[in-house]
DNA sequence: GACAAACGCGAGTAAATGCTCGCATTTTCT
DNA sequence: AGAAAATGCGAGCATTTACTCGCGTTTGTC
């Protein structure tokens, strides 16, 4: 197999745009409805320029899915203080879902590689190692705040929980920002709703 | 444009075979990656023979979104007696979700008529339909439940319930039979904690 | 400056796919 | 029986689309 060319800096640069372009049209098209061709339209390049830098459409989704996976990590690092994980629960479920949703806006094409279950067969590895690094994150949340969870329970309501969010993160998002705030809140009740069960019972609350 | 030709019973079985073929392709592959002519070899039938009948892929897409409808509202029929509405909430959820389930179990292609939001645009009023035949469901039961509810409370709610439900589902019918269980109960604990808040508050609540 | 490697182009290709068309067979109606 | 309508076939068309290839330009290195 052809080794990786080594990138010069304008390379890189193109890498950085084809993917930004990538974004714009899966956003628009979905995935499976997205032509190369048009990516590299948009990226203002020719199609031969995209192959240059990318093997294959695959790649391409491939790239942008963990691009997407960094920047989700750096919004959950950003916002988790230790000791978050101690909150209310309604506060610490509105802490996960505001930076997912930021990304989500500012990330047109997250969605489109996220949430979709009919991709093809091959798309399904980037698309799973993105829901599982979600998944993976909230399970250490759940983790810190209940340490007396069984393993397997943790991860069964981890993966609820996310998909969960996934659901309604596409009505969030293509929600005009007026009425936003709206399904954000009842996505929030949804999930306190699933995790209250979890919770120890408070003194007082039969006051 | 040329009217429907008067179908004779050859044909109706026809119609019914290639519903049949289209629900095992799209299942396998997805709308999208679907082909009218690996329809037409499942249903062992020329591909001008599925044109004789669906006027195109979408029209094919169309017509099985109606039947699965159409069963889907038998199986709810089936399941509500008057005054089930008054049970217990888990037990009500249970009795939502559990026909539901069956019908897609039984019907392979529901899912990937129902749940993907990678369609083309095309596709997007079928699929909007059965969405919202199952939400108009919902929100009678919970019109039954809730009288005092808002119009517009009560179709958001309706409509988050229906997407947590669409989320699960397809982990569900994925699942092998043996751990079925487990999801389905996660579901209708999610489902439950997003109601409750919604209960009257019960005597002795706090005995 | 000279050489190689990376970059860039865009017409073109092979394969896939939704769909058609001419023609043959079967059913229905009178 | 005979006409008309419905059903059936399958090669093949028109289009789309992921991807290639030959060749010219720019960048980095000595």
């Amino acid at each position: 197999m052809p080794e990786e060319p080594r990138r010069q800096a304008r390379g890189q640069r193109r890498m950085v745009q084809l993917l930004d372009a990538a974004a714009v049209v899966f956003a628009e098209a979905g995935y499976a409805k997205a032509t190369t061709n048009a990516i590299a339209r948009q990226a203002g390049v020719s199609p031969g320029t995209l192959y240059q830098f990318f093997a294959n459409k695959e790649a391409l989704a491939e790239a942008l899915a963990e691009r997407y996976r960094s920047e989700l990590a750096a919004a959950h690092q950003k916002a988790f203080d230790p000791g978050t994980a101690q909150l209310p629960l309604p506060e610490l479920v509105d802490r996960m879902i505001r930076p997912m949703v930021e990304v989500n806006l500012e990330n047109p094409g997250f969605k489109a590689l996220f949430g979709s279950g009919d991709l093809p067969d091959k798309l399904t590895a980037p698309t799973r190692a993105l829901q599982k690094a979600v998944t993976g994150r909230v399970a250490e949340v759940l983790a810190a705040r209940y340490p007396g969870l069984p393993t397997d329970r943790l991860e069964t309501t981890a993966a609820v929980a996310t998909q969960i969010f996934a659901a309604l993160l596409g009505t969030i998002v293509t929600t005009p920002a007026a009425h936003r705030e709206r399904w954000i809140t009842e996505l929030n009740q949804a999930l306190v709703g699933y995790l209250t069960p979890l919770e120890p019972a408070r003194s007082g609350s039969c006051g």
